[in-house]
DNA sequence: CATGAATGAGCGTTCATTCAT
DNA sequence: GATGAATGAACGCTCATTCAT
């Protein structure tokens, strides 16, 4: 028997062991066979964000499967359209950069040195994690996106993008759209990243710089 | 019809206007005067850069082909691959880019002038090239580009990397890769640009910006 | 719910409705109460219809499943393969058609009153069945339906055919094939019901005027 | 050369041997390479026939184009989508089978004469196309046939429908709706047609039974 | 050199059927 | 017995490229 029944089980306040087996026996005899596996979904997205990484945006979904060990036809009981995948890899990716980006950050203190913490982490995360940041910057240019997925990625950024407009707040950008603060903070992260990648024994130095650089613009 | 070709006609003692424009073609088919071969290249490049424009680089040559107004196959006389157009058209972009920004530049004179003038080129250049700038965005992270491509189109921009180099020897990104700098200047452009895309009203403004945060990123 | 299982659920010591409810299912399930079997095929049955008429015989059995309240794999515990749901149903909907065309029937008197009363309840049977009336139209050209199958939808109407016999016996086609007056009949069956279909409220009219179109033919 | 283009400069009163030349030239030069071939088209229309007639409409793009010779792709040179080669199909069945029944009839004469011909020419049409005969059947029950598709098939059986028309004129069903006699009238043949099929050596009687049949009913 | 029909591998997706739960 | 995830062959259709005309 599985945690899962007895839970059930307990939850219902029945502790009769007789009771317990009538429900394994229902759980299984309604809606509970074989329930779609995390694991392969994330195999899947693993899988799509290493084909994406090899092949680009044009990765076939029977390319997809067999990375994920699974049937061809398989890859649809998870994600309707080859589309609809690419969306959710899309979201997942930012959500989870985001995530990086704001892991231990310290909750208060120099403001100078909270965002430094979360340009690391993010440039540490994209850095160890190259497949994931190449499919991320093939998705971000993909027509398929809808703008749904794009509003939803934007709002899992939105504690990250307070810090930034706290660091706004003071310099030189006050007037200009967010929006272009972000596509700087982008496009300099990115130039940074591919900087470490070529150079990998002066990473440190190279985050450094373009977190000061960064510092400058906004300055 | 020049008055060659009518004189062949009349030779041949035909004034049908519908065969003499048979002629006309035959004659420029024998060589008789050069093949409008480069109207067609550039008719090509152009439909190539219209059609990735709209439906990305998973366009069809027939589409290509049938914006520029040929046939299927002869696009194939032209390029010899799809890729190859895709590397060729990359490259004229590129360039075509490049030159927009060091058009008019002002041979002597104050060095941040020099750099704003170009700047403003290049912005002004992709703000009014819609489709090209499009175009090139995709082409840019195409996994079709081949690195000779892609070095091909860094030789094209050596003046103007020339004029970033001056610029950076006094600053705090002396001693960083000079294509950190390039990659910084890259993003920062493309920042601006989306900027006054989204906002054309301050168009001005927003360049103006754009600009000098660059020049606070390399100071 | 039944009086028998609240008893069961008493027993167990378990008043949660949910929980009672599992029971019932469970009950059912081991065989304390005949399984719904019966049901559920017809379910199945009356799904098939419906989705032969809205999608053809290319309806899918997922569909089918879904439409009755089903498993998509559960159809198979009940139809070893879709062509064999699809042979029953077309012996189902036969039958049902023929037992519709004989109901009440007068035993005696004049055969062509007992024809005509049988013709109207055929013709009007199918008229207020579209659904069985088309998946029945489509079953009928399909492929997949056996010989064996077919030879037993015969069958089921021998007692209709022996009226039809009867009034064969006297008129110019008694030396015809059976099968072509069979076949006549279905011909004009179909063309009365299509005109019923077209123009409701003459149907009463149409239906009259397919029958002495058949009686004339058969004369 | 070809007859054609020798036709197109005779049109164009140019004998010159030189200038034919040139025509030939640019005849191929412009817009007559490889014309889509008529042979062809009719090859995938008989495969599709045959295909439909053993496989019923659910017969692969594939199977087709493998019975007619050419390349899976090829079919689509022809026919823009499956259901538009089953729709052209549908219609030039119909024609051939209508064109098929109205040949050689008398202008003038003994309508029952006129109609016994026609019948006559349409009944052997089906039993000497026993493939054709079954793609129709099945094409006619098809939910991907046009309203548009089978209304230009109305049309072109206009004339067949004409003599009908004349010959209801004077009967039973002379204010019945038209559709009930066609739908009678091929009810009538299809079981006409089966009962030859089944019994050849009596072909011609059971033609004729048939046709007196349709005409008691019509009377 | 221009043309567009021909090619066939490959695509995203569906589906009847199986089977672990 | 019921469930629905898993399977993989097939499907209709597309497309870069070739080549006869």
């Amino acid at each position: 028997m599985t945690q899962d029944t007895t839970k059930i089980a307990t939850f219902f306040g029945c502790h009769s062991p007789h009771l317990i087996d009538c429900l394994v026996t229902y759980c299984y005899s309604v809606g509970m066979a074989r329930p779609k596996s995390e694991d392969k979904r994330n195999a899947i997205m693993e899988a799509a964000t290493r084909a994406i990484a090899s092949q680009g945006l044009s990765a076939s979904t029977a390319l997809i499967a067999k990375e994920a060990g699974i049937a061809n036809g398989s890859l649809f009981t998870y994600f309707e359209t080859k589309t609809d995948l690419f969306n959710q890899l899309y979201l997942e990716l930012k959500t989870e950069m985001t995530a990086a980006a704001m892991k231990d950050l310290p909750e208060s203190g120099d403001l100078r040195k909270q965002v430094f913490h979360a340009w690391s982490n993010w440039i540490y995360w994209a850095v160890s994690n190259p497949y994931k940041r190449y499919a991320l910057r093939q998705l971000n240019v993909s027509d398929g996106i809808t703008p749904a997925t794009r509003s939803a990625a934007d709002k899992v950024a939105v504690e990250f993008n307070d810090l930034i407009k706290r660091i706004r707040a003071h310099g030189s950008l006050q007037t200009a759209p967010f929006s272009f603060v972000g596509a700087l903070l982008n496009g300099l992260a990115e130039a940074t990243i591919v900087t470490m990648v070529n150079d990998p024994d002066n990473a440190e130095k190279h985050c450094k710089t373009g977190f000061e650089t960064f510092w400058r613009a906004i300055s």
